[in-house]
DNA sequence: GATTAAACCTGCCCAATATCATGTTTTAAA
DNA sequence: TTTAAAACATGATATTGGGCAGGTTTAATC
């Protein structure tokens, strides 16, 4: 359990909101939800929930980053997806009414919400647009699982990794300088996330670096020719 | 496109409704759904939609099975999912109003509705019930996408096969035998599924012939040790 | 029934990548 | 500050599984 915060901030102040299934909420709805949910910071490497838990509301990640992930068959990790801001997290398990089936990992310092489930149940779930929005949200999510699995499935290890650092820079961004990616992982979520043992991953970065397409900075990794990462990356779309 | 049919099935008398998202519909709502679709029979092999199109309407699957596939980078197909009888197919590119990103195709001859697209965002849309079975759905599809992309990840071919034909038996059932696979699917076909090339799918399932794992009866196969496949699968759950 | 094409099968080789081992650097804790 | 523990790095080795080649069987077409 992350610790709750005294001063939550309001949804209708919320920066996140319009990035979000809340969007299609009107001022009053968001006064309304802002009544139904505290807030809790996590820290870095703390569970906001485990996959082997059942749902107790919807969280709303005010501030900071999440992965989402699950544990394969010999413990090993598979990073699902990366999140930030604005996201919501546990939908599924809440409307199915039963377990997660992933964990939500903070990866850095976060402040998430938490919309009470009766509510949820009660108010949300009769809301036409609200529904629409996260039948958006599910498809699409499921759109970057498929496209993550035929990676997994087609595509070598130097393909995926560059795959995998597109994918950082498009859910994070970067810093000031617009190439730093804007997310410290370990080499090991890193590996997690491509399907790849850590040595690997290592290995491969390494080489990127040798290559100049990215260049290490401690843990940060600031894309140098993002050209021939997308190349390296071999897509199609 | 497939060949349409005069005398199309009632929505009131099908029996896959009850196992598909419209079993939250009334006799009056079914009639009217009825009202709202037309049906068409597709020959094996036939394209239902095309990954490049844009959606025209809600698929329901009458009678048949269907593959959802994508083609990969050099070509290579990705079987996604095998579907049957009362499935939905087409609804997200539909709510979305984008491009399907999958490919739908008949591996048996099969009937199909069709439901028009202005019925469904003018009504479907509108009720709140179904809407919920949609987030249901969806939901369900990206539980599945998410374990099949751990197994793609994690797992060796030999497990993702034995794992394969598990969830070949689990979708389409048996034969009256209780033992052989009720559907026919071409070694490229199951390559396709479990990710690996052609080669390996045939030798490793001549491997299973040979353990006594399955039995290969012409492109039928049968489930002689459904336990040592389970074993096989290394399933965790 | 003859011909052709597609699907299936098997052996061989090799590249990609996992695994192991060992060392170094960084971070955290006492 | 010292010590311990992660995280990072790199070389050596083993293994998986892909790709090619050449075959056979099955299915489709004339």
């Amino acid at each position: 359990m992350g610790k709750i915060l005294e001063n939550k901030p309001a949804c209708l102040h919320c920066n996140a909101v319009i990035h979000s299934v809340f969007n299609v909420l009107d001022n009053e709805q968001l006064e309304d939800l802002n009544k139904h949910k505290t807030c809790s910071s996590y820290k870095k490497g703390q569970y906001v929930f485990n996959e082997l838990g059942m749902p107790n509301g919807l969280y709303c990640i005010n501030t900071g980053k999440i992965k989402l992930s699950t544990t394969g068959f010999d413990g090993k990790e598979q990073i699902l997806s990366l999140v930030k801001e604005g996201e919501i997290l546990g939908y599924r398990a809440l409307i199915a009414d039963e377990r997660y089936h992933c964990s939500a990992v903070a990866i850095e310092d976060s402040s998430i919400c938490i919309i009470d489930k009766s509510y949820f149940n009660s108010t949300i779930i009769k809301n036409n647009k609200l529904l629409i929005e996260i039948v958006k949200k599910v498809s699409g999510d499921l759109k970057l699982a498929e496209n993550h699995l035929v990676s997994l499935s087609q595509k070598n290890v130097r393909e995926r990794l560059a795959e995998a650092l597109l994918f950082i820079k498009a859910t994070y961004g970067c810093l000031e300088d617009g190439a730093t990616l804007n997310v410290t992982l370990s080499r090991e979520e890193i590996a997690d996330y491509v399907g790849t043992s850590t040595e690997s991953a290592i290995r491969l970065l390494s080489e990127f670096n040798h290559d100049k397409i990215i260049e290490l900075i401690g843990k940060k990794i600031k894309i140098l020719n993002l050209q021939l990462l997308i190349k390296t990356a071999n897509l199609n779309d």
